[in-house]
DNA sequence: ATGAAAGCGCTAACAC
DNA sequence: GTGTTAGCGCTTTCAT
């Protein structure tokens, strides 16, 4: 019983090679009754079409690659589900690489799914930088992920500076005379975040301090900073911190309280990146909602466009005149939580289930 | 420049078909001059390989499949990155599939991976029912992860009893007069901990008392138990408390500190799952290391065991009178945090990079 | 619906 | 080291 080919599984069911590929590929072709017996001859030989040679043969593959920067929490899971789900909706199946912070890997991957013949890649790269199919396989639909630029190619991202900008809003309506903001001007999400903000900061009437420690994202990283603001005179110091990472602002909301000053009541906290990670202390943070889920699905949906338009160029005869191009934003909304907003449940934190949302 | 071919690139370089073909699988055979032209003329043209028609032709893939029970937080995760960094040391790509709880998803992924030739299989079921290779595949090396179980087969998971008398053993050496645990009795991993924490119980001279109320697995829930247990008389109050999870046990954290009283002063409070969620509290919560990225590299070194053992037998001419079989348990190990330890730092928990630590 | 046959791009085995 | 060749299992097309 070690190899069942589909010249096997024909005799088996008495019926010619050719039928039962239709049945596989084609089951409007054929007979139901004929069906249903070359199913049977499969489950009871356990036959499993062989990928490669089918793939080989010219049958394509309704599989998409997702290539994933890492597999940290937050953004890229979030895409991973996203994208997961959309592509189930479709019919497709998904696979997953993980690139694990290394170029180097990405480049493999990249290579393998190129290689694979899937039916579309879905890349979110390490870097804004290029990344790109060999040029034998540029005909594979692709969408990049995260990134925005110019030229042709579909890009979908979330809108970080939109994110920026929510955050700042809110604490700019909130009441706040002085609002600080932190984070790493290195780093392009947050820079972008800022942006975001500084464009807030230009309309409104309340005061905006930005800072930049330049230290690494951790809440640790944001515990320090938290605390050098409360130790400054009350007269200097911030009443509403924004901080450009959630893992920066859970640190922050730490540092207040450890200072003995209540959150919101003295000094209200917010955050930027809807990482679930930072929703589940027991004051709950302010916080967008995370897109990436949304940029999954539209990385998805869009890869399919390009199928259906490559579809149809074939149909009419072959011009194909021009890719689809597409740059998109996804919008994040604002997630009102006890550290900004007086009132809000102490424990409304507690009732999201991530696990769920992520699914 | 549509279609590259070996063909092609063996023009380009203009070397044979075949020196090309073992540029690619046997460059040991070839002189090192000619790889290098070889290589270039890959890189001119963008040659990528076509994984099917060299699997067809019987090459081999040095791919691993990993399917993944769901893709929330915490456990499944660290075993994707656990087989990921084991895989890559060995020389091998890792691809992952999602099943999204659905256990008809999980029989297509299998499928697909069996069908698509990979060198091996890492499975984490939906539920401990056996799920297995169409009867046509039984030959690719498995290994299925997070579940124990009589039978031939190779099994890798977490040592979930252990991790709860880790808890336990820590609760009882603490000095706490009343331990209270709670979970829910129909789940089987907080099962396992409770039968670990009676264990323990039965041998320890302080007070345990068992909870179930059956509520999800969320802080919210956690959190009314905790406020159920606070609002008892002093005397009956547990001074220490154990979540059978972490989620349980943070919102146990929170209703502790709700009620007014100081933890871990007046109580104490533990987690069991080392799920990173829960360790950002500005109170870190104490639970088990994270045993998942163990389980997950382990997982893919049986997966080579046993591709080493059918290299044997082929060599001395094809007996593979046994398949390799292998139980395994991953012990976890205890992280002491201020949620139990008196003087343990109140950030201590902030300086943990959960990101670093997943990849 | 069947049977026959042509490849898909590659690997491995062969003779050179 | 090179050049040649036989499949791998499947899809597709064609005549029947």
């Amino acid at each position: 019983m070690a190899k069942v080919t589909i010249q096997e599984v024909a005799r088996e069911a008495g019926v010619a090679l050719g039928t039962v590929s239709n049945v596989l590929n084609h089951p409007d072709r054929v007979r139901p009754e004929t069906i249903e017996r070359v199913r049977a001859a499969m489950d009871a030989l356990g036959y499993a079409p062989n990928q490669s040679a089918r793939l080989l043969a010219g049958g394509s593959s309704a599989v998409f690659g997702l290539i994933l920067p890492h597999m940290t929490h937050g953004f890229p899971l979030q895409e991973a589900s996203g994208a997961q789900s959309e592509a189930r909706r479709a019919g497709y199946d998904l696979i997953m690489l993980n690139s694990a912070g290394d170029p180097e890997i990405e480049r493999a991957n990249l290579r393998y799914l190129a290689g694979s013949q899937v039916a579309g890649i879905l890349i979110h790269p390490l870097c804004a930088q290029h990344v790109e199919l060999p040029a034998s396989r540029r005909a594979i639909p692709m969408v990049y992920q995260g990134v925005i630029g110019e030229g042709p190619g579909c890009r979908v991202a979330a809108d970080r500076e939109k994110q920026g900008a929510l955050v700042a809003e809110h604490a700019a309506r909130s009441g706040a005379h002085h609002i600080a903001v932190f984070g790493r001007s290195f780093a392009p999400a947050e820079v972008d975040r800022a942006r975001g903000i500084i464009h807030v900061a230009h309309d409104a009437t309340v005061q905006f301090e930005f800072i930049d420690e330049g230290a690494p994202d951790r809440s640790r990283d944001g515990f320090e900073v938290g605390s050098k603001l409360m130790r400054r005179p009350a007269c200097e110091r911030p009443d509403f911190i924004i901080g450009l990472t959630d893992a920066l602002a859970s640190g922050a909301l730490a540092a207040v309280r450890a200072a003995g000053l209540r959150v919101p009541g003295d000094v209200a906290v917010a955050g930027c990146d809807g990482n679930p990670l930072a929703w589940i202390g027991d004051i709950p943070l302010t916080t967008v909602v995370p897109s990436g889920y949304e940029v999954g699905r539209r990385g998805v949906q869009l890869l399919i466009e390009q199928i259906e338009l490559e579809k149809l160029a074939a149909f009419s005869g072959e011009p194909m005149d021009q890719d689809l191009s597409r740059q998109e934003l996804i919008r994040p909304f604002l997630l009102q939580r006890a550290s900004s907003v007086a009132g809000a449940s102490l424990v409304g934190g507690m009732d999201f289930d991530v696990g769920a949302y992520l699914v």
